[in-house]
RNA sequence: GUGGCUGUAGUUCAGUUGGUUAGAAUGCCAGGUUGUGGCCCUGGAGGUCGUGGGUUCAAGUCCCACCAGCCACCCCA
């Protein structure tokens, strides 16, 4: 057999790049509005950057990254999500030097080796921001409005926000110590998953999709009832600014992130347009990252959020027409003695500016025809032996039906008169 | 990673209880109009029926394995 895609992986092909361009230029127009400048950080780090930031313990340490050792014995991964990255590059060239707050957002492929699914690929694509700097509430309050603003500027509903507290270092271990607790005593009725779940990650019990295990843990004890004084008020402040900038939301006391850096805000954008992978968007605060990283202790918020998931539900409400790109002029030879100065005019035309594309088939004229209406060229223009004596040609509107004959030399400026 | 469903021209699909040259629509190419598109008409090209085994006189149709996609779980963006 012939070549293919690896699994989980795929082609994008030309039918969809103009979605993705445009896609992009709404995003990088929000991140700019909102004052994020981009960072590009190489595919690949080292494994224990992510070990030490996702966690050890986390699904996707465990047993998602694509890692491997280059030929001098290095263990190394594909990135997996983009935070442990910046955070890196951050520290590694003191950008926290230059000033107080760092605001940077990134688009990426990322990787991740799980079973394939419609919106759950391989290698798929993320962009996201990171706030460095700023322990305080109005920071996590702008990265969640302008997750929210690209997702309307993307004229996309259906977008439900749920918000949580996950505590800091000084609540967290002692909810978690009260929550196994709970849990042990009804331990033996629990699915399998969230026993083991008991001692390693007691919060994730709590997110079991399993109905039983949801009607166990109905009464259990949740983090934003046993949050620090300092935590239960900066999720105050969260909620608050949330209010005053008209954004709804609901708090969710079972929300969890598979990634162990974050305390404090943690929050979730879900569609419920697609099916059991929902997740939009997903982020939070994560003010011990920087010091677990070996830098010097310094807040942050951030997210992320999927771009194949956003294609998805996009498409269904599909509005976006009209955005491939197409030639300006068509220029079609009448007779094989002026192919040749054909193509000269065509680029001639191209130099200028223009989007003019021309026949390399050696095709008749009837099919010249065909192709330029096939590519919605907005013009063709027709030439042949009669024409260059003349120094003119037949220019045709292929929207309206008449055409008229034009003088070569005037051609660029009528062209760019007629696309106004 | 676990369980289930699916896999036929470029694309969307049909293919009768296994039976001899595997079809349609659409797309593509050419002609009808030897200097002109979109409509229409005519013709043509295009498939080792996901891959590899097996059962059978005979397999697109049945069985097995593998590969890939999809759905749920898991996880998450």
């Amino acid at each position: 057999m012939t070549f293919k895609t690896i699994r989980g992986t795929k082609d994008i092909l030309p039918a969809e790049t103009p979605r993705w361009q445009y896609v992009e230029s709404v995003l990088r127009a929000v991140f700019h509005r909102f004052n994020y400048k981009e960072i590009r950080t190489p595919v690949f780090e080292q494994t224990s950057l992510f070990a030490r930031s996702i966690g050890e313990l986390t699904d996707i340490v465990g047993k998602e990254m694509y890692t491997f050792t280059d030929r001098s014995s290095e263990s190394l991964t594909l990135k997996p999500e983009g935070t442990a990255s910046v955070m890196r590059a951050f520290i590694q060239n003191n950008l926290g030097e230059a000033q107080p707050l760092v605001k940077l957002y990134y688009l990426s492929p990322m990787f991740r080796q799980e079973r394939p699914q419609a919106g759950r690929l391989r290698q798929f694509h993320q962009f996201g921001a990171e706030a460095i700097g700023s322990p305080f509430p109005e920071a996590d309050a702008e990265i969640i409005a302008m997750t929210i603003e690209i997702y309307r500027q993307l004229s996309l509903a259906h977008c439900a926000l749920k918000i949580n507290s996950v505590g800091c270092e000084k609540c967290r271990p002692r909810y978690k110590k009260i929550l196994q607790a709970e849990l042990r005593t009804i331990a033996p009725q629990l699915s399998e998953e969230s026993r083991r779940r008991i001692e390693q990650n007691p919060m994730r019990v709590l997110d079991s999709k399993d109905e039983n295990d949801i009607r166990l843990t109905a009464a259990m004890p949740l983090i934003t009832d046993h949050l620090c004084e300092e935590c239960s008020s900066h999720f105050g402040n969260v909620k608050a600014l949330l209010t005053t900038l008209h954004i709804s939301y609901t708090v969710d006391g079972r929300l969890v992130r598979g990634l162990d850096y974050y305390t404090k805000t943690a929050f979730e954008l879900t569609s419920d347009e697609l099916g059991s992978q929902d997740a939009l968007a997903g982020g939070g605060r994560y003010d011990l990252l920087a010091q677990e990283l070996g830098g010097k202790p310094t807040p942050g918020v951030g997210f992320a959020a999927g771009i194949e998931r956003l294609m998805m539900i996009i498409e269904k409400n599909t509005m976006l027409n009209g955005l491939d790109v197409r030639p300006t002029i068509f220029l079609a030879a009448a007779d094989s003695s002026s192919r040749s100065w054909v193509i000269e005019k065509t680029m001639e035309l191209r130099s200028r500016g223009i989007a003019a594309e021309t026949d390399f088939l050696q095709r008749s004229l009837k099919a010249q025809m065909r192709e330029a209406d096939r590519q919605r060229a907005a013009f063709v223009l027709v030439i042949g032996a009669e024409e260059l004596k003349r120094q003119t040609a037949a220019l045709k509107n292929l929207r309206v039906k008449g055409e008229r004959e034009v003088s070569l030399a005037d051609l660029p400026k009528i062209l760019s008169e007629e696309s106004l």
